[in-house]
DNA sequence: GTAGGGTTAG
């Protein structure tokens, strides 16, 4: 019987004195395919008993007994043994050494590599290392034990150690053990060192590569792996699908000088030319790929054309569509999903999507039922899962039903808070976004990079000033967090919104690195909210370099210049945007009403239904004008024509319509909820506002930045947004 | 021996 190759005895010097014990028993460590064996305290004293008297045949007997003894011998589980002795031998009555852990270690031809394995299971690695010195010859096994001990024991030190001893002992060059180190290192946290294991490395094998590989795409070295992808190619080792994958992800994280997307089709096409087309990783990450560039149609061939999908292809394809703004379609994909691949199981991935989705429709109702979903599954422990709801249920107006979920959750992490904030952020309860931010800290949570976006961006929701800066100037002495590009750009908005843009001009200008388009873009929209034309130049002309396809930017300085009444600039930044071939983001505003999504789109139609819809609002306007002296803001429409023209243009404001549709398809007393895919306009926010009181209903529209809820002829926001 | 999709902001 096998068994009896792996005898564990105890040495004559042994006394059982010196042994742990634990109870009535003694735990030692048997080496019977790695498994650890408890032995009973009487029963050991039987094998000792006999081993002293020399009984061999006894004593194989009794160790038969033992491995066959279910009742005896059981399984515990690696780290709660005690490492003790251990030998292997197939000439059992020459072999019994003792190993105990004061024993000397023997010098050479690999004797120690029992030894060096037993000390690392054992948890002394440091004396294994030591051992390790020693031994001129150990074993492959040995080093790889010793290597993913230092990792799992997460020190670096140690792994430094056992590396310069494979380098003394010329094992390093080993292709299996260089991989082992570079895995070693990114565990480690220590790409740097994994590369120069690398670099010494002279048998590159695809696993030294792909190990690298995955080093560098998991920290966001995209540059470096792709040059060094290049390299690879052109020494003739050949790619694998591991090494397909890893610079696929390369292409996302990577800071290219040149265009990633095109670095990603190349290798689209490598994948293609090599037989690759089929493997389902390779192809669900070429997806993710093009789903992260925002090309949506060619995810979606490279999805259609995969020969099998599972659901990790239907969600990432699922997520393609969340994040690329087309919530609908996301859903769609999602019920296809549910009917057509019934062996794909949607999981908490997936449903993280599909919630998405919900919200960024603020589809109410539908998130309701996909919330029901998830409690049937079982999903809702997972915390991304959570998360995702509690905003969800805030981007659909429903504040409280956001903190009921996060009230009944066992365990918070950071981003479970930063969800909580943002929703009261995103409501414009700012003081409130600050007390939670505060609680979180209280309860020992640290904030995160996110999280100070949040409190700031609720600051400047609720025109916190004050309070923004203090957080703001906080974040790095306090609490370690370097402000990064977004935080700069919240507190420009800040400043900005609050007309104070010399301030955020200074912050501009304090800044450490170059200020990116995020900056000059909050620049530009505190410009819109208080006509400043000159500062409105600097933004754009920086902006129209920054991202010279972005059509908003242009939009917003022409907006500017209209409100300027500067007519012929208004003209020329019109024509810059022909010219570079863009066009203007139209408006649209929509309604949920019984699970049916109604759009509108602000372009003039004349539809019978549009038609109704202007009939009521002109109703209602001329009711404005008469008790209230409503004079519609023509001057925000920048286009050259008479004043009755501008005012119908006015009157066909996607989000007019909308409320128009909702006055009409609910029922009173009913809340209407309207969601736009830009920032409110401010002809629209008045008129909203006297609709409220003159109906007497409440309207909650969702625009780009924030809520706004309109009640009694108030708006939450304090006509500040 | 290594692998694919995810939560929070503006």
């Amino acid at each position: 019987m096998e068994c009896l190759y792996l005898l564990i005895i105890v040495g004559p010097d042994s006394r059982p004195g010196s042994l742990r014990l634990s109870g009535s028993s003694i735990v030692m460590e048997v080496s019977v395919s790695h498994k650890l064996l408890l032995f009973n305290l009487e029963f050991f004293l039987l094998l000792l008993l006999y081993h002293s008297f020399g009984y061999i045949c006894a004593l194989r007997y009794c160790v038969m007994w033992v491995l066959q003894s279910p009742q005896i011998v059981r399984q515990v589980p690696l780290q709660s043994h005690l490492c003790y002795t251990c030998h292997a031998s197939s000439r059992l009555p020459a072999s019994f050494v003792s190993l105990n852990p004061s024993a000397k270690p023997v010098k050479g031809d690999g004797a120690n590599n029992q030894l060096i394995q037993s000390l690392c299971r054992g948890g002394d690695l440091k004396q294994a290392i030591q051992v390790l010195g020693n031994e001129p010859n150990p074993s492959q096994q040995t080093c790889e034990l010793l290597i993913y001990y230092c990792a799992q024991k997460n020190s670096l030190s140690d792994g430094i150690d056992v590396h310069r001893q494979l380098v003394d002992g010329g094992l390093d060059q080993d292709p299996f053990l260089a991989t082992k180190l570079i895995n070693m290192y990114y565990e480690l946290g220590s790409v740097d060192h994994a590369c120069k294991v690398f670099d010494e490395t002279r048998e590159r094998t695809v696993y030294v590569w792909n190990a690298l590989f995955r080093a560098l795409a998991m920290v966001g070295r995209g540059k470096e792996l792709l040059d060094l992808y290049g390299q690879m190619n052109s020494t003739g080792v050949s790619s694998d699908r591991f090494t397909y994958t890893y610079a696929l992800k390369a292409c996302v994280v990577s800071e290219l000088s040149v265009c990633p997307l095109r670095k990603g089709m190349e290798i689209h096409a490598h994948i293609l030319r090599h037989g690759y087309e089929a493997n389902i990783h390779v192809m669900t990450t070429l997806l993710d790929v093009y789903a992260k560039f925002g090309r949506v149609s060619y995810a979606n061939s490279v999805f259609s054309g995969m020969p099998v999908k599972n659901f990790v292809s239907w969600s990432a394809m699922i997520a393609c569509y969340a994040k690329n703004e087309m919530p609908m379609k996301a859903l769609e994909l999602f019920w296809q999903m549910m009917l057509e691949a019934r062996e794909s199981v949607p999981n908490s991935v997936t449903m993280v999507n599909v919630v998405q989705a919900c919200g960024a429709l603020a589809a109410l109702e539908l998130g309701k039922l996909i919330h029901a979903y998830i409690l049937r599954r079982g999903l809702d422990s997972i915390l991304p899962v959570r998360s995702a709801l509690i905003t969800m249920y805030g981007r659909c107006g429903e504040i409280e039903l956001g903190q009921r979920v996060f009230d009944n959750m066992n365990n918070r992490d950071v981003v479970s808070w930063n969800s909580l904030i943002s929703i009261y952020g995103m409501h414009g309860f700012g003081k409130k976004a600050i007390q939670i931010f505060e609680n979180m800290i209280h309860q020992g949570i640290s904030p995160s990079y996110i999280s100070f976006i949040t409190v700031l961006g609720a600051c400047s929701h609720a025109g916190l000033v004050e309070e923004g800066k203090f957080l703001f100037k906080s974040m790095h002495s306090r609490y370690r967090v370097h402000p990064g590009m977004e935080h700069y750009a919240c507190m420009v908005d800040l400043l900005g919104r609050a007309n104070r843009l010399d301030e955020a001009m200074k912050v501009i200008q304090d800044m450490r690195s170059e200020p990116g388009p995020t900056v000059w873009g909050s620049l530009l929209g505190s410009c819109r909210i208080h006509c400043n034309v000159e500062l409105a130049e600097t933004a754009s002309t920086m902006l129209f370099e920054l991202e010279p396809n972005n059509a908003g930017n242009y939009v917003l300085l022409a907006d500017i210049y209209a409100e300027a009444k500067m007519w012929s600039h208004v003209k020329s930044v019109k024509k810059l945007l022909e010219s570079r071939d863009l066009q203007k983001i139209p408006g649209c505003s929509w309604i949920v009403i019984k699970r049916k999504i109604y759009s509108f789109v602000s372009v003039d139609e004349n539809s019978i239904e549009i038609e109704a819809l202007r009939a009521l609002l002109i109703k209602l306007l001329t009711e404005m004008k008469e008790q209230q002296g409503y004079v519609p803001l023509t001057n925000i429409v920048h286009y050259d024509l008479g004043e009755e023209e501008k005012e119908r243009i006015l009157l066909g404001h996607s989000e007019k319509l909308a409320v128009a549709f909702g006055l009409i398809n609910t029922e009173k007393g009913e809340i209407i909820r309207i969601t736009k895919n830009l920032r409110l306009c401010e002809d629209c926010h008045t008129v909203t506002k006297f609709i409220s009181k003159f109906a007497n209903r409440e309207i909650l529209v969702r625009d780009v930045n924030r809520f706004h809820r309109f009640r009694d002829g108030v708006c939450s926001c304090g006509d500040y947004w």
